[in-house]
DNA sequence: TCCTTATTGATAATAATTTTCATTATGACA
DNA sequence: TGTCATAATGAAAATTATTATCAATAAGGA
């Protein structure tokens, strides 16, 4: 948020709305759910400036868009490491992932065999939380 | 394709294109890029049957959805390895990763502090190919 | 407090994807 | 090889997700 100004930026309530909803969540949330529960923090908040705020969120680092098997994306706040995130299809908890520095072997080992410059990437798994393995069918929200 | 088959599916014409659109073409695809040059093999096809004929072969794991920073999706053939890509943002050839055992150390090590049962995972690599870091503002498409 | 203008929210517009449903074509079987 | 049940299709409509417009508002520096 403190980025944010340095950078130029107002710092709004809407904008303040929509980055507590993320700070308070310990999953990752679709631009629908921060919508309504960013409207606790600022009433008149709009569905618009909440795409509009997480796309400068993404845009700045803050938060990183998580991608399904389905159409919807949600979004979840990257904190230190290098901002992957591990998912759990139950309830949704998002929790970042440390130590992908693992992964510079195969990205050097990549780039060697296809010549291919890497830029980026994308690491993102799924899985069952310890809670949400103990629920027989269907595991279900147990965070907020 | 002979999978389908099997799997008590009919090998109808506008699955024959799809498969063979998406066999032809050496980078990831969007649902109307499919649809449009599907039409070579079976004129009559439909955008809607590409959708669903898409996440049939996706189900069976013969394609893969790549995600992009924008809203849309493309989807390219998994051949042999994990299914992972290495995608070229100037022309969209895409190609798959091959070692991605090299993921299962990490695997362990989050599923160990996390508690997680880890049942899934994403990657994806984006970069230049060869061809495109020679070309040097906005590299564009040099392959179909 | 005043003023400039970045930001907002309502509305409309697009783009992406799915549903519905009557019609067609596949493939099992006679 | 022809018949038939029905899985699959395509056109159109309906949803969902996201973005563009634009007049009104509120940050925040002076
Ligand atoms: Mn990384
Ligand atoms: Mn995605
Ligand atoms: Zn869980
Ligand atoms: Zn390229």
């Amino acid at each position: 948020m403190s980025d944010l100004k340095s950078a130029g930026y107002r710092l709004t309530q809407s904008r303040a709305a929509v980055v507590r909803i993320i700070d308070e969540s310990n999953g990752w949330l679709r631009p629908e759910q921060v919508h309504t529960q960013a409207k606790k923090y600022c009433p008149s908040i709009g569905l618009v400036t909440v795409y509009r705020t997480l796309a400068l969120l993404v845009e700045h680092g803050y938060i990183r868009r998580i991608h399904f098997d389905d159409k919807c994306h949600g979004y979840a706040r990257v904190e230190l490491s290098h901002g992957h995130h591990l998912v759990c299809r139950g309830c949704n908890q998002t929790i970042e992932i440390a130590g992908t520095e693992d992964l510079r072997p195969l990205m050097k080992q990549v780039q060697n065999e296809t010549g291919f410059v890497i830029e980026d990437h994308l690491l993102e798994l799924v899985g069952l939380c310890r809670e949400c393995q103990h629920i027989p069918t269907r595991p279900r929200n147990h965070h907020g």
